[in-house]
Parts: C-alpha cells; sequence; structure tokens
DNA sequence: GTCTATAGGTGGATAGAC
DNA sequence: GTCTATCCACCTATAGAC
C-alpha cells in the first residue's frame, strides 16, 4: 500500500499533492493527514476525511475495508515523518553529537507537527497491528533504537556515564515527552520560542546528572 | 499512605457510601468517581453514570444543569484527592527532603490512582472554570506551589544548585509525568515494581544534574 | 468509484406524566 | 426526584442504483 507522508516526499505512483493546479481531488489517506494537522486526531472521522477528499463516506469505502485500515495508513504516514526527523543523517557531526541532534529534532517534530505528535504519543489509537507508539516505548523501533545509539556513543566517547543505554535513552525520551506535553497544555504561552529555551535547558540538567 | 476520595473520607453532607449497609443509592458525584475509576475518563457519560447511581440519566439533570457541571464536581473531587497526596505534612523530614516525599508522592497518586491521573493530566476535559491542571502547570495551584517551595528549600540547605524555583519545579514535573505517561503505555509491562525502580533512578538522575 | 438511502449505535438533552 | 418517550447530533457501515 501507500507509505510515507505524501507531502514531503517526491513525487511517487500517483499522489495528488503532486500534480499540477487541475484542483484534482485528494486521495483518502492525503485527505486524512489534512484533516489531522487541521483538527487533529479526534476529529479524525470517515465524515471529514470524505469531504476534505471531496467524495462521500460510503465512497471511502472502495479504498478501505474500514476505518481502522485507513488509520493504520494514517498512523504509518506520520511515522514515516517522524522518522525522517529522527533518522536523517546529522551533517558531519561526531557520533557523540548526535545525541544533541537527536534531542532537538524530537522537539522540532513536535512543533512542526503537533497533530502528528498527538497521534503518535498520545492518542490512544488502539490499531492492533501498527508498531507504534509502542514499539518505540520498547526499544525495538528503528527511531529509538538511534536514539540508543546515540547515548551508547556519548558513553563511549565518555561524554555520558556508562549504563544500560537503552534505559537512559528512555529517561531522556521521558523529559522530552513531558517537556512537550507541557507546551502543548499551553505551560509556555504556546510561544515556540519560550518553549524551545526552556525545553534546551531543561534537557541539559538531565543530561548533567547522566555524565 | 492511602487517602482520600469521597470514598474513603468521613461523611460529610448526605455522602451515600458512608451511610449503612441499606444498599442506598450512590450520589451522582460517588457514582461518577466509580465509572471514572473503573471505565476512565472516555467512559464518563451520563448514561453510565446513572447506571452507576441506579437511576436513569434524564434523572441526573435534576442534581446538575449539565454534563460540565457534573465533571466540574467530579474534577474539584479527584483533584482534592491529588492535593491530599501532595500536601499532606511529611512526618519530621527536613524540609529539604520534601522535595524527595513529593516526587515519590506523585509517583504513588499515579499508580494508586491512574484513571484519576488520566482525568487531570491527560484528558483535555475543556472545563473552563476548572483550575486543574492548567493552574497546577501555571505554578498558581497550591500543589504545585509545594513543589515549588520544596526545591527553593533545597536550593536554600545548599542540596540544589541556585535558580528560578518555579522552572527547576517545572522541569522536574516534567520528568515525573513523562514517566508516569510511559508506564500507562505499558513500557514496564505495567509492573509497578518496575515502573518503581526506574522512575527513582531516572528523577535521581535529573536532581544530580540539579546539584 | 461514486452516489442516495438507510440501518444501527452512542452521545447529550428536553417534555410531560407520576 | 424519577420515570418513559422522544429528539437531535454524530458516528461507522451496508445495499443497491448509476
Amino acid at each position: 500500500m501507500r507509505a510515507l507522508d505524501t507531502t514531503l516526499r517526491p513525487a511517487q505512483n500517483g499522489s495528488m499533492l503532486t500534480s499540477v493546479n487541475k484542483a484534482r481531488r485528494l486521495t483518502p489517506l492525503d485527505a486524512a493527514l489534512a484533516v489531522l494537522r487541521r483538527d487533529g486526531p479526534a476529529h479524525l472521522t470517515m465524515r471529514l476525511i470524505a469531504a476534505e477528499a471531496g467524495i462521500t463516506a460510503t465512497a471511502l469505502y472502495r479504498h478501505y475495508d474500514d476505518k481502522e485500515a485507513l488509520l493504520r495508513d494514517v498512523v504509518r504516514a506520520v511515522y514515516g515523518v517522524f522518522k525522517a526527523y529522527m533518522l536523517a543523517e546529522p551533517e558531519g557531526a561526531a557520533p557523540s553529537a548526535w545525541l544533541r541532534v537527536g534531542i532537538s529534532r524530537y522537539r522540532q517534530f513536535a512543533l512542526d507537527h503537533p497533530k502528528y505528535y498527538e497521534l503518535l504519543f498520545v492518542t490512544p489509537h488502539g490499531i492492533g497491528i501498527d508498531r507504534y507508539p509502542t514499539d518505540f516505548l520498547r526499544g525495538k523501533s528503528p527511531t529509538f533504537r538511534r536514539l540508543a545509539d546515540a547515548v551508547s556513543a556519548c558513553m563511549e566517547a565518555g561524554t555520558l556515564r556508562r549504563g544500560v543505554p537503552a534505559d537512559v535513552a528512555l529517561s531522556i525520551f521521558a523529559h522530552m515527552h513531558g517537556l512537550v506535553m507541557l507546551h502543548f497544555a499551553g505551560r509556555f504561552g504556546g510561544d515556540a520560542d519560550t518553549f524551545r529555551t526552556f525545553y534546551d535547558k531543561s534537557v541539559e540538567h538531565l543530561l548533567t546528572g547522566l555524565r
């Protein structure tokens, strides 16, 4: 089926968003992503998605067996965006610097795509088959592994005290997630700059304790 | 150290649970709390609450103008339980030890009352008038103030580096919250002991960085 | 593939009898 | 205060025409 978010990627097998200005209809997946970005996970209904795609809700069932199938695709696409943030190679940075790159990219993903973040890490979308965020938390996802690898590299380089990389990565993840939740709750007045500053300082405190 | 909700508190203005065995009906508030504990915030519906109270949904409207009014009472009661955890005086501990007491009590509240925690800190119950958790996060609630005071005392005592107490308290709160979310997401296999151990160790790392 | 019509579920709320 | 009956809104999903 259709993988990664079509909005951030070069054209591939007929995505409607990359075609010319003909005001063509969005695919159900692209429509769902648009609804998600605008209204959040709670409003991800067949009716709204269909309206966004310019068709009726029933027509969606020609493309997907049921809502869960569509949601599975949505989660897959959103996770693809998250991966693009977390797995991109840092430009020539030393391995031990990857950790900080990962930490700030995590923050940036939350700022750039708050509703995507909500879907992945807040909303309990009981999608059985999808592996996010469960496997991310269990340390089996490539994104979490990358974070743990960065922690490991820091331990090798001596910039982090030796310990269990996965545990330390989990500690860092909990801290980042908690900070993002605070931001979403409006603690920083919804101001991205204030959040950014506090986030960086707060994480720095944790890293100091891990040194 | 189990503390109070209306089910454990001494009788007050007619709570039904504290009366004798007559199998009397629960008040709407007690019924709502029971539903919340058993089914979680998402299932807090007028119908379910009414059923729990042994009446029909329409009868609830003799007690409350609408659902929001009832929810307001529920949030108030739940916050009361949270306060009982966070504000209880530690038994003769030095002021600088209050911080650790507060930190472990926060963890204990999450473990003892997961659905209450969800209602207070996860669910976006758009209750306009209630002051939780918004004001808690803004540093205007007595519970947050207690945490910030403990941080302040630690700075005085030299066990924490000097800084803005509210900011440091917020940092600690973010970390605690992130860890609780991890636990709720099943990261520790739902095992309370594993969670407790990881929580304490993780917070300790942060505190080390704040020293 | 898309439509209209419709079924069946779950919510929150009101009217009027008792 | 509590009931029955009912309305309205919104949701997922199906049947059958085009």
